[in-house]
DNA sequence: GATGAATGAGAATTCATTCAT
DNA sequence: CATGAATGAATTCTCATTCAT
């Protein structure tokens, strides 16, 4: 009963974040929404950052359930491409989603949330880039060199999300997708070559 | 006259902002310390905006300062890898002015003047791209080869950056520069590699 | 049944007020100390007010506890200084006690309650002064004067906790108990003067 | 100008605190009074607290010039009698300004103005206080004895006050004045007995 | 007797902006 | 050009209390 409830102003929440962004999604503007006052929001969360969390939370874990969803039965580097793109796309098509993903260490200052969700969060992040850092692994790289691969791999795909998300992509006329594409072919074309 | 006065609420409104941030930037802090009231700035920006799309501006300046001042005299490759290197030190020193970049897309909603100044704005900020990509063309590339490249690499670089920015790259414990480094020393090779 | 359950609301509600003071016993943290839900308190009392009366009683109960327990088979000079001595420690050891006492008539203006409550505590307070006044008779004063005495002592006691209270009385570097000791020294003496 | 409309305000900050008391005294009571939206009020004071601890220092004013003007030309004995009867007069005959003394110590937590206002306020309170215990030394006694006896009256003073205005004094059908008088005798004949 | 849910009023404070002077 | 004054809307959050179930 309260489960359903409390799911109903996240609805709100969600909602009024993807529509009016950071900024817009108040206290009164999430109460209006849910069909409640203000004061009623505060028997389902303890505060605007618990929202916050909650929608982080809930995001990350589609992410996952997106990445788990791509096909994980190729080659290796089938695997490191399918399971990238699945992380990227996920991302490119929910642009909100990456805007949640920001929110934490954008817009946050005066709570002390940051510190004691930051590392559950962060754990649903990383577990989002397992599959490639595994597919990585099956190409031969031991755990350090995979760790850093995985981790230019991640740096090179949030540069892009962000590019297209402010629309400074267009600046070069490219397309975002293509691009990864071709990173993730050089990429496995190098790991992949005699010698390495 | 006027324009010294504008320079001197810019000046305060640079300190202000580098002190405190997006959040404590008010407009109150910025006439205090530009020695005016409030009301008075607006003789000289006609908004809040405004001010932050001249700073912005003027940091784009100081980022093509920075870049033009990186050693041009090497091989091509050398010349990739020594004026990207300035565009990302630039950044990764100042994360004020990182902060500047993502300021307009990121916070800014009602205001109508992004669209007016985002043209000249995207264009400083190609301009410090320039010299990177001309440094791709004298190793072969052809415009849109280039512009791919080039493309790439920016985000590469905005990626890295984010990820310090956000704290998130401890949690691979890796460092963005000498990821950075691997990422131009893999660029130049490939396109140095013979039948490229 | 109920009068038990009255008892664990009460209990609540006192441990909430002597850990948190007046401001932060609210319904919300005396219904969550007594298991209960905040609506449920209202079953026991009609108001928050209610509450705090009945929690005031229940002082002055062990304030006249406390007085009775003094020694009372000495002089009628010792008897006196012992009774009070009694009372004022009471309050000095136990200043949210003070605070109980003090709470009805500072904080309280739009309940009714006070007027039909106020008779009964007003006896118990009397009540924990009579064996002072009792004793003042026996020193030989008549009904008028000894209550013309009590009632100074009382107030000579009240400024004391009050100073005490507040901590302006180390604006002047004295203590409390001395300056009482002190009091009840020249009020006996004088009373036991020749001539009176 | 504007010390004419801060003045305005502390009117109608004075005027709501006397007719509702404290928690009456809102920042929405006090702007609505003085004909201000909220916010104004924050040109005039940068808080809540600030405007009462104005409006307190404001009444220790009143005090000392209430003392300053009772008659100073006779006996040491009636001076004593006549400088602290003038000190309890004032808060006798206006108890809102015994409130107002009440306040800093009683309602205020959260505000770390009470430090940083609280020394000039206790030196304002002592002022009050330093013609009584001058004309006490001319009694004879030294600083120390001295600070002792001015102590223990204004005790008396203040339960004495705290009584009347609780509506206390009443249970013992006594007046205060009366009770005060009796005091300053008793006290001024022991300082004046042989052999002290 | 008790719950769970919600209300509605209220708190202090901050802010960009406007405008008569 | 600049001020001083003020607006008005906004912010998050807290609280005693009510009431259908």
């Amino acid at each position: 009963m309260a489960q359903l409830r409390r799911a109903l102003v996240l609805d709100a929440a969600r909602a009024a974040f993807f529509e009016l962004g950071l900024e817009g999604a108040s206290m009164r503007e999430i109460a209006k929404r849910a069909g409640y006052t203000p004061g009623a929001i505060y028997s389902y969360f303890s505060s605007r950052e618990e929202i916050y969390a909650t929608l982080l939370g809930e995001s990350l874990l589609r992410l996952n359930a997106h990445v788990a969803a791509a096909p994980g039965d190729g080659t290796p580097a089938e695997r490191v491409r399918s399971k990238a793109s699945a992380f990227f796309d996920f991302y490119r098509e929910n642009p909100r989603d990456l805007d949640l993903g920001f929110y934490l260490f954008q817009g946050v200052r005066p709570s002390g949330l940051t510190r004691e969700l930051d590392a559950p969060l962060n754990g649903q992040l990383r577990a989002a880039l397992q599959p490639t850092a595994e597919a990585l692994r099956d190409l031969g790289l031991d755990a350090t060199a995979g760790e850093a691969e995985v981790t230019a791999l991640f740096a090179h795909m949030v540069g892009l999300l962000v590019l297209i998300h402010t629309g400074r992509i267009r600046m070069f006329r490219q397309h975002a997708p293509q691009l990864l594409a071709q990173y993730l072919e050089q990429l496995t074309e190098r790991l992949q070559r005699p010698g390495h």
